[in-house]
DNA sequence: GTTTAAATTTAAGCATTCCTAACTTAAGAA
DNA sequence: TTCTTAAGTTAGGAATGCTTAAATTTAAAC
């Protein structure tokens, strides 16, 4: 049973794991938790020993099978705890974050599953990200399209948002976005590559940087 | 801010003084808490450093008005999500223990708010226990008796159960009784002074030592 | 192919929280 | 009032998880 820093420290792997063509190097994840390279190259020895990782001095590291489970599993409870708290509590999209980061840790299996049973069974998080059901496997993903590449003239739904920012996500919530909400595209101006949609009855200019931010499926 | 392990301290703490007539003995935390009289020692000094606690070494200790209100927090946060917990997810009793031991030192002071607004502000938990409000005050108690105490012909309403442990509490549930029943006194057997009440339909014989964790109040 | 800079690891140290064992104090029995 | 024992404290040690500074390895520049 990893202790807190062990499961946040698997957790930052796997995310970084998730970008291609790169191995996980000890400064990546000393910068994704904000903590000395020191402490992460102690710790990730200490991962690798209890079989967590697989790791070369020098090499960058990789989560084995065990690793990789336990990541999903950090995962899945921090998804239903942010959807628990969205759906239920209210809070908003940039709200949500901080609290599921501790509650992830607090909660035993037996409660994760009372959770997901009050939420029917949710299979994604409020971002459209995927919720792991309790043996570890991810739902199949939409075949989304970020904003920037959506075509001009047709709906869209949003199915994901990446929470780059607290700032953005207020925006966000604040322009009446939310997940499963259909947009219309109204144009793309070539001079920015900004793109501008129809949210309800009001129309938004938004930059290609934030756009990169959202994704969306057809609306047929 | 307390680490999680202070916490537990000082809510341990709180809870021992409300034993009337005695003061809280190094040994008296140490086995509440099933930890060393030693690891208690130091830890009693380090709190009673940081003001949490007067204490003069031998001599027991008492929590100061800082002391109070950090347990009084912990308190709340704990009671909050035992009610969340039996009302919104269908826990029993017996099961909200051991989770809202954990959640208590998990959760922001936002967060305990909105799950106090979402419970509609509530004043006693699913043991009759009193929940503290954000400032530490404590809502008044009913002038409950123990059932030992109740009159043989009366109707009762059930405000407290004491959860001495998960079989009691798991018994309460099987034979139908929660917090706000109304039970009917229908004899008291002089041979063990035990009582039989009657719960719905049905009639239960409750040994006196059983019955003295139940309180009640008249239904009138 | 060296040299140099960046990445990484090791070393030394600190805070927290626990343990067992040894010692000290207090309090009740004789 | 002294003696004994129970209660309480100190000492020494371990695990976790962090820090900064020093040493080492790798990789890239020249």
């Amino acid at each position: 049973m990893p202790t807190i820093s062990k499961e946040d420290y698997i957790k930052a792997i796997y995310q970084l794991e998730s970008y291609p063509d790169k191995s996980v190097s000890t400064t990546d994840v000393a910068n994704k938790l904000e903590v000395s390279k020191a402490a992460t190259s102690e710790m990730v020895q200490r991962l690798s020993e209890q079989g967590f990782l697989n790791y070369e001095k020098y090499r960058g590291m990789s989560l084995t099978e065990d690793g990789k489970r336990t990541a999903l599993h950090v995962i899945r409870r921090h998804r239903i705890w942010e959807l628990f708290l969205v759906d239920v509590l209210g809070l908003t999209w940039s709200e949500v974050h901080a609290e599921a980061e501790i509650l992830e840790h607090s909660t035993s299996d037996f409660l994760i599953e009372r959770l997901d049973k009050y939420l029917r069974h949710p299979k994604f998080d409020p971002h459209g990200e995927p919720i792991p059901d309790k043996y570890g496997n991810l739902p199949e993903l939409p075949d989304w399209v970020s904003l920037p590449k959506c075509e001009v003239g047709k709906s869209y739904r949003l199915v994901k948002v990446t929470d780059s920012s607290k700032e953005l996500m207020d925006y966000f919530t604040e322009i009446g976005l939310s997940l499963n909400k259909v947009v219309m595209i109204v144009s793309r101006l070539s001079y920015d590559n900004s793109t501008i949609i129809q949210v309800g009855n009001d129309s938004f200019n938004i930059s290609e940087k934030i756009a990169s931010n959202l994704f969306f499926i057809e609306d047929v």
